[in-house]
DNA sequence: ACTTCTTTAACATGATTATGTGGTTGGTTG
DNA sequence: CAACCAACCACATAATCATGTTAAAGAAGT
């Protein structure tokens, strides 16, 4: 028997969604509240399997609430539930722990095959957030950067820069003259389109050249 | 019809898979190919809607084949077909732009499901594979690092130096004398515990303050 | 009321950086 | 061979930065 608590305000959504999970088999609602206020105290009363949360709700919201109980209970499987899939949502809950996104469009029989899917480890998702997921994941790790086409010894002195060296301690650590240091960095500069450390700093972590 | 290619070496398999799909209404595989040699041209050629893509293949591997067709295709759906769902691969294979990531063991009504989604738009992934994404994507996001506790016009400050800003432009930016950016950049210095604008940069890079 | 923190600001000094101009060497390539 | 480039070095000057000390107004909290 899969124990599910329920974070819903509107109430006809609420009563339907118990109704349909009470009458069907191997699924019980051990309770339905309208905003996450007291989640924490209410889920370690219930102790549930599974937590639908819908994120659009008056006062705590579903983010916010699947923050309280996951600061609790780092295992109690937690559905985020909503309307739309947008971007910023879907992030948050992500980033926070949820263990599933669905859609509220979602028919009947599939939120269950969800619920169970939670239950026993699974992330259910919805096709399009799904869809989300790999892009924001695969947008997070695309390497454009540029090339800049920096020398060996340029990259060893930006490195050195971005370690917070001054120009004497690289000198010092690359055995060679503080002019040539200067050098070094002047080229640097020019490649890289930047005319200070700061930018030349800012610049190796965003294009991660370093 | 969705157009359906094919890449997978256990000749059983393949023939098993295009049995299935070609037996279902509304599919249709143009081809099927035991390894991703040439895959490219064969992609261009058939032009599918989707490609089911084993990964562990002799020769070219389902991985390398991925990148092949993304290079030259962008839009095709990739489909990614495994035995595990070990790490590495899940990985690899979305950060190629892999359209969904499904496991052999599916069963034949999902995979068809599956690949409809795929077609549509979705990003179908197994449970198992979807909880190690949202795992991958926590982690990565998690460790926002120490809190160093900066004021409002201290972060202010920090993300100007980022953006190259010398303390005369900083107090230009802000209306403040430049003796008052001193003074926010040496205790934005003391509370970051560097010494140096590069240190702060690459501090607020690596912590991810900015 | 007292303390603490943030934000603002000034004055001073030595260190570091940015920029310019010049040069030597050694290896690569057309 | 000549041209090129990476890597090296030097001298000079102005700008910027790092650091110290000091201090006053306002907000927040005890």
């Amino acid at each position: 028997m899969i124990k599910v608590m329920l974070y819903e305000d509107n109430p006809q959504l609420r009563e339907g969604l118990t109704m349909l999970i009470n009458g069907s088999e191997g699924f019980e609602v051990l309770a339905a509240f309208k905003n996450c206020d007291h989640a924490v105290q209410e889920v370690s009363a219930f102790k549930p399997d599974v937590v639908l949360m819908d994120i659009d709700m008056p006062g705590t919201n579903g983010i916010e609430g699947l923050k309280k109980i996951r600061s609790v209970d780092p295992d109690v499987k937690i559905l985020m539930l909503t309307v739309f899939d947008d971007n910023k949502n879907v992030f948050q809950a992500i980033s926070n722990g949820a263990n599933g996104y669905i859609l509220k469009k979602t028919p009947p029989s599939r939120l269950l095959e969800y619920i169970s899917e939670a239950q026993t480890g699974g992330a259910p998702m919805t096709a399009s957030v799904a869809t989300q997921v790999l892009k924001m994941f695969s947008s997070m790790n695309n390497e454009k950067g540029e090339d800049y086409n920096l020398s060996d010894r340029e990259k060893q002195v930006l490195q050195l820069l971005v370690d917070g060296y001054s120009y004497k301690m690289i000198a010092g650590e690359m055995f060679i003259a503080i002019d040539t240091v200067r050098s070094h960095i002047k080229k640097i500069y020019e490649k890289l389109h930047v005319n200070s450390k700061s930018e030349a700093v800012a610049k190796a972590f965003k294009d991660k050249i370093v």
